[in-house]
DNA sequence: CTCCCGATAT
DNA sequence: ATATCAGGAG
């Protein structure tokens, strides 16, 4: 494992790389943030931008989701994938909305994760992009990175993931950071075909060498 | 654990 | 063809 320092030596690295990363969900404000982050599940940024503009358009407030029929709504979304959920999510999530907290997004990790379809990845992500709340949001992306670098453990879940990161990196740079693992994930430390031939972290990355070395030998 | 699920990269 | 995508609910 990767201890604080050495974690924040990996983490100066990637903000080299990633200076300016940030969410790439576009969004006018909390409430269309809460629709981009609940549809982008399982699902990529870009695909979710390209439906956005069109839904918002149709779509300004939690009254307005309401009042289609299911298969509307369905519709709306459909190319997203995952769109019955998502759209039977939406609906209960106006809902309660409406009911419990006058039409507003709440700003409070506790209830955002009281949400239909919001689990604790999406309640930090708009705690801390529309909020300014400091979190890190664990993802596809910031788990496999953690667990390549050895920031964390091969088996931990995400919420030791979490733990982890807001123990080895200091609060004020806890959002920042998120993004930064992220845009590292999605475009250098990808899933598929890592970049670890050219990778400035290589030295200090356990999985990278280990895979260096596979493809050596091969 | 399974299911939801279309779009995209490889 | 198959893996994966800023996961969450039952």
């Amino acid at each position: 494992m990767l201890t604080k320092k050495q974690t924040q030596e990996a983490l100066a690295v990637i903000a080299d790389m990633y200076p300016d990363a940030e969410c790439e969900l576009t969004h006018s404000n909390p409430f269309e943030l809460l629709i981009a982050v609940v549809l982008s599940a399982q699902c990529t940024d870009a695909l979710v931008n390209k439906v956005t503009p069109r839904l918002f358009a149709k779509y300004k407030t939690p009254e307005d989701y309401i009042a289609v029929p299911l298969e509307e709504l369905e519709q709306d979304i459909r190319s997203i994938g995952l769109y019955r959920n998502k759209a039977k999510n939406i609906k209960k999530l106006c809902q309660s909305l409406l009911e419990q907290y006058g039409g507003e997004v709440p700003q409070d990790r506790d209830e955002l994760v009281k949400l239909a379809g919001v689990g604790r990845k999406t309640a930090n992500v708009v705690a801390s992009v529309a909020f300014g709340v400091p979190a890190i949001a664990v993802d596809t992306h910031v788990e496999r990175v953690s667990k390549r670098l050895g920031i964390c453990r091969w088996k931990d879940n995400v919420t030791q993931v979490e733990q982890t990161l807001m123990k080895k990196i200091p609060m004020d740079e806890w959002s920042i950071s998120h993004h930064r693992l992220i845009f590292f994930g999605r475009y250098h430390c990808k899933a598929q075909n890592p970049q670890c031939d050219i990778c400035p972290l290589l030295d200090m990355c356990r999985e990278g060498k280990k895979r260096m070395r596979r493809r050596g030998s091969s």
